[in-house]
RNA sequence: CGGAGAGUAGCUCAGCCUGGUAGAGCACAACGUUCGGGACGUUGGGGCCGGAGGUUCGAAUCCUCUCUCUCCGACCA
């Protein structure tokens, strides 16, 4: 993509609103503008992030077995009273009246409508287990909304549902997500830890939140610190195997959020050099709530003994936008967003320094027409911008790698690639850079 | 929902106390000089001062109401 003909509105400036290094970030980098408390349009640069994070979410939950679906924003509120939440849920849930009196809601989360779905369908025990997951944009009326879109009111979340004849197929389910979610989570470049945690308003027996470790984490989260240099499952794990082994793995070690903490128990499993306290933020949640839903809707399945029994579920979320934000606050300087390369928006920012110039044009065209044909998405600086204000955008947006292609190096059949994380750089001829990122 | 604060140019803010025809820096446009880590000069465009009412000869400024946003606390992917 050429600069020149993109839109990314950097900030020179930090926006006052601002107050966490993300979101700061965020608006200084043109990916995102704030419409209303809580609520964001996603511009092109923060859109493209937004993207891969939900792909990477997407292709962990096929892994996974779950199956994809698309459930809409507005729910009637009939489903909401037959799980008797449509008043338990409070002022959160947005509500809505249509023209002919009907009162809709902006859905908060999904499970009256997955439910509704696999009862109209699904009638015996062979067709399970089953996963349906959708990623949509929810609605949550928080009090509070702040730092950008780590805590906004509408917010893009993946919500899968698991259905099970019984608990223990139930737990198998429950498993498979920890480990897709462990598997997504390492993916996007994030250190994150499952822990124990409250059950809250959704309810249920068995809960793990996915933290990632960050200063500006909104719970407090205590931890064995074992649990950080613990193995990611690799791509071919067997999801029809047996994943309690992982799952005891790290349950076997103390994690817990404030909200379930125990400092007793805390200082007798774990000796005073493996402890670590500190903050969190929560990227994903996971639930088994067995018949929390299907007994009161009658989700009924027909088991091999020719009984109707309430399925048995669980539903796993993962704060995609809020991901986004996560990202970040795991991975800045000073200078701007360092993007984790599976993540990050674009490969690589190539910088004309000496837009204009004939020959250093033809070079810069040549790299980004090769770069692009053979696959690399490149972020290519044409503008006519002094190079300093050239190399800080770049610094500031963050990608993995930055080209820079200036008379200087030309002179010498030289140009210069520089790694933003390391901050390394080394001169290579142009052939050699095509050959260096070509897919 | 309790407490605190802010709405003036695209952004950051001054002006308000003590009413008198709206300001700065950055950004934007033009021209010139520049150009290897956020250049400089000259000129220019841009704001019914969040909205409504009131006081006054006169309101960004004083009063009342209202809307929006931000921060601290209790709740949440």
């Amino acid at each position: 993509m050429r600069l020149s003909r993109y839109f990314i509105p950097l900030l020179k400036e930090t926006p006052s609103e601002a107050q966490i290094v993300s979101h700061r970030l965020m608006l200084r980098c043109g990916m995102i503008r704030q419409e209303a408390a809580g609520i964001y349009a996603w511009l092109p640069l923060g859109y493209k992030v937004l993207r891969r994070i939900e792909q990477i979410v997407r292709e962990e939950m096929d892994r996974a077995g779950a199956v994809e679906i698309l459930m809409p924003t507005l729910q009637q509120s009939d489903l909401w009273k037959e799980s008797n939440r449509y008043d338990a849920y409070g002022p959160e849930m947005l509500r809505i009246t249509d023209r002919h009196e009907r009162e809709l809601l902006y859905g908060p989360t999904n499970e009256e409508m997955v439910t509704e779905i696999f009862r109209a369908y699904v009638k015996s025990y062979k067709s399970l287990p089953l996963n349906l997951y959708h990623i949509q944009w929810k609605f949550r009326d928080e009090v509070r909304p702040r730092f950008g879109v780590m805590r906004g009111r509408e917010f893009l979340m993946k919500d899968a549902y698991s259905f099970d004849l019984d608990t223990a197929a139930a737990r198998r389910s429950y498993n498979r997500m920890y480990v897709a979610y462990l598997r997504a989570f390492d993916r996007m470049g994030l250190v994150t830890v499952p822990m124990r945690a409250d059950t809250g308003p959704i309810g249920g027996d068995l809960s793990h939140e996915f933290h990632v470790l960050a200063e500006t984490g909104e719970s407090q989260v205590f931890l064995h610190k074992d649990l950080l240099s613990m193995p990611v499952p690799a791509a071919d794990i067997d999801f029809d195997g047996d994943l309690e082994p992982i799952v005891q793995q790290r349950s076997a070690l103390y994690a817990a959020t404030s909200d379930v903490h125990d400092q007793a128990r805390f200082e007798a499993e774990v000796p005073e050099h493996k402890r670590m306290s500190t903050r969190g933020i929560e990227v994903g949640q996971i639930f088994y709530f067995g018949t929390k839903y299907s007994a009161p809707m009658k989700a009924l399945v027909t088991g091999p003994d020719g009984k109707d029994v309430p399925v048995e579920s669980g539903s796993y979320g993962i704060g995609v936008s809020r991901l986004v934000a996560a990202i970040i606050e795991a991975s800045h300087d000073d200078a701007g967003i360092i993007w984790p390369e599976p993540v990050a928006p674009f490969d690589i920012g190539l910088v004309n320094l000496k837009s204009g110039d004939a020959k250093t044009d033809a070079a810069c065209d040549n790299l980004y027409a090769k770069l692009t044909a053979s696959g690399v998405d490149v972020l290519y600086d044409d503008t006519a911008e002094r190079p300093g204000a050239k190399f800080a955008s770049m610094d500031l947006i963050g990608l993995p790698w930055q080209i820079v292609v200036g008379p200087r190096g030309l002179e010498k059949g030289l140009v210069e690639i520089k790694n933003r994380k390391t901050g390394a750089k080394e001169e290579l001829s142009a052939d050699a850079v095509v050959n260096k990122f070509a897919r």
